[in-house]
RNA sequence: GGCGGGGUAGCCAAGUGGUAAGGCAGGGCUCUGCAAAAGCCCCAUCCGUCGGUUCGAUUCCGACCCUCGCCUCCA
């Protein structure tokens, strides 16, 4: 049995396969993030989801390409850049700076490509065209250009496909900014928005005369783009469900690019929200967490995402600071069991040797299904427990600590949690340790609590072993 | 109102038509000069409520309560 994964399109679990059932290699797309801001907690949920996707994958033995759009033009970075009289690149290159340095303090590993919105014009522009070559586009009388999702169904294409939208109940609401009045029906939206004083210098040409992009557009210029009309992976969060990726999926299809009895993206997997200390994140709740709020606050972008990754990526996760000290123990738990292992290993430690079956099948039995990391980290923990066992009773040699240790950081690097590589004692700490041992051997335990204390302003807890002094950082 | 997720121990969270994984927290013990780490043991007669189906339901069905999300800003 391969990876099954629930398929937003189908509504149910579906055996993995790409689209070219023959090809180990899988062509993915996450929507990235708008950079008008610091990006929160809840944000990286998605990514770091799309991240371990991305590498069980890997794991299970599947090459890809992993494609993240940055969306660096959307109304709200335009107002921030009008505010603050920047221009846009000068605005939007801090957040995304901002932005990759977080995905990477998470360990996420870097997409093969990073499209930003304002370099694809020229695809966005030509897609475009294309949707109104067939009809299926038109310009009103506001010099926007819509999409037209009765002319789409016309084509014999369906509207709803991810979600079951009911177009005769569809209504404006309050949020349908007045700009555009001049839709033909309420449910069409932007392609390409005229550009308005408001937008200031923030503008491009195109066939349609100057404006900017609408938002689904993008997505769909981009993915195809780099990915070709239909590929196998599409990863969002649920609230871009409808009609982000509906749209996408009209605007893609709409265009007629794929082969026959292709669609766009086989495969939508879709992560749910984070709550936060009990609530839905907001700024007035005060449990508007970005991830630079929790770094300063002390805990590691490892503890961050060992904590994301702890719950099953469909479900609404609780995410709370008692959470996050959880993560810190559990995590020091299984880095003593590593550490212990790579004791006993000694030099095959770093040698190549089989990883130990018994808990990688084990984790990928529980994986495959849906991604289930719940119950995978149960797996670890028995391991742990088990290995913890042995360990105390000296019945493991230093072979079987190797292909231990070797299935676990195989495993950890599926997660994106292996350790980071212990830091070497310096001189001065493992002075004060032999001199805590010389003191503890003459009974003077004054001294040796002193120096215990000393140790711990360097930074170093000292632990006694059978074999003499051990020390741990922090 | 429409649609879709959830409600499992102090907290987080899996799972199953046959009697409840795992993590964190907590308690006891072993080890230790004291610790730390580790090990052992304990910690849900019960899975939102009420009915139904069944030999048997937390797991299936129905109703109800609560909660979260989406229904054109939103991971």
């Amino acid at each position: 049995m391969g990876l099954s994964l629930y398929n937003t399109l189908s509504r149910q679990l579906e055996p993995f396969s790409p689209l070219d059932p023959t090809s180990k290699h899988v062509r993915m797309y996450c929507c990235g993030p708008t950079i008008h801001d610091y990006a929160h907690i809840g944000n990286f949920r998605t990514f770091v989801l799309a991240d371990f996707l991305r590498r069980y994958l890997e794991f299970r033995g599947y090459t890809t390409t992993h494609v993240m759009n940055i969306t660096d033009v959307e109304d709200k970075i335009i107002r921030r850049v009008r505010e603050t009289g920047a221009t846009l690149r000068t605005y939007t290159a801090v957040y995304e700076s901002a932005f990759l340095e977080d995905h990477r303090a998470l360990n996420c590993l870097a997409p093969h490509h990073l499209p930003r919105a304002t370099e694809s014009i020229p695809g966005i522009v030509e897609l475009i065209g294309r949707l109104e070559q067939r009809g299926i586009a038109y310009r009103a009388g506001d010099g926007s250009v819509y999409f037209s999702i009765t002319k789409y169904c016309g084509c014999g294409h369906r509207y709803g496909q991810l979600f079951p939208v009911n177009l005769e109940e569809m209504r404006p609401g309050e949020r349908v900014s007045s700009d555009e009045y001049a839709k033909e029906s309420v449910a069409d939206f932007a392609l390409w928005k005229a550009r308005v004083p408001e937008d200031g210098d923030v503008f491009w040409e195109s066939p349609w005369g100057q404006g900017r992009p609408g938002w689904h557009i993008e997505c769909s210029a981009m993915s195809m783009g780099l990915l070709g009309p239909s590929f196998d992976l599409h990863l969002g969060g649920e609230d871009l469900v409808f009609p982000h990726h509906e749209d996408e999926i009209a605007q893609s299809e709409g265009a007629g690019l794929q082969s026959a009895g292709q669609p766009f993206v086989k495969h939508w997997v879709h992560g749910a929200f984070l709550l936060v200390e009990g609530r839905k994140m907001s700024k007035s709740l005060g449990n508007y967490y970005t991830l630079r709020d929790l770094l300063a606050r002390g805990f590691s972008g490892r503890e961050i995402r060992y904590l994301l990754l702890t719950a099953h990526y469909r479900d609404s996760f609780n995410f709370t600071t008692e959470g996050l000290l959880g993560a810190r123990t559990a995590l020091e738990r299984l880095d003593e069991c590593a550490r212990k292992l790579a004791e006993i290993a000694g030099p095959l430690a770093t040698a190549e040797v089989a990883p130990q079956a018994a808990l990688l099948d084990a984790c990928t039995a529980r994986l495959d299904e849906d991604l289930n990391v719940s119950a995978a980290w149960a797996e670890v923990f028995d391991w742990v427990r088990e290995t913890n066992r042995k360990l105390a009773t000296g019945t493991l040699g230093p072979e079987h600590a190797a292909e231990a240790l070797a299935a676990w950081n195989t495993l950890s690097a599926v997660f994106g949690l292996r350790p980071p590589p212990g830091s070497e004692v310096p001189e001065a700490a493992r002075r004060l340790a032999d001199e805590r041992d010389a003191a503890r051997k003459a009974k003077d335990f004054k001294r040796s609590d002193a120096l215990r204390a000393e140790l711990l302003a360097l930074g170093w807890t000292v632990e006694d072993t059978p074999k003499g002094w051990k020390l741990k950082p922090r």
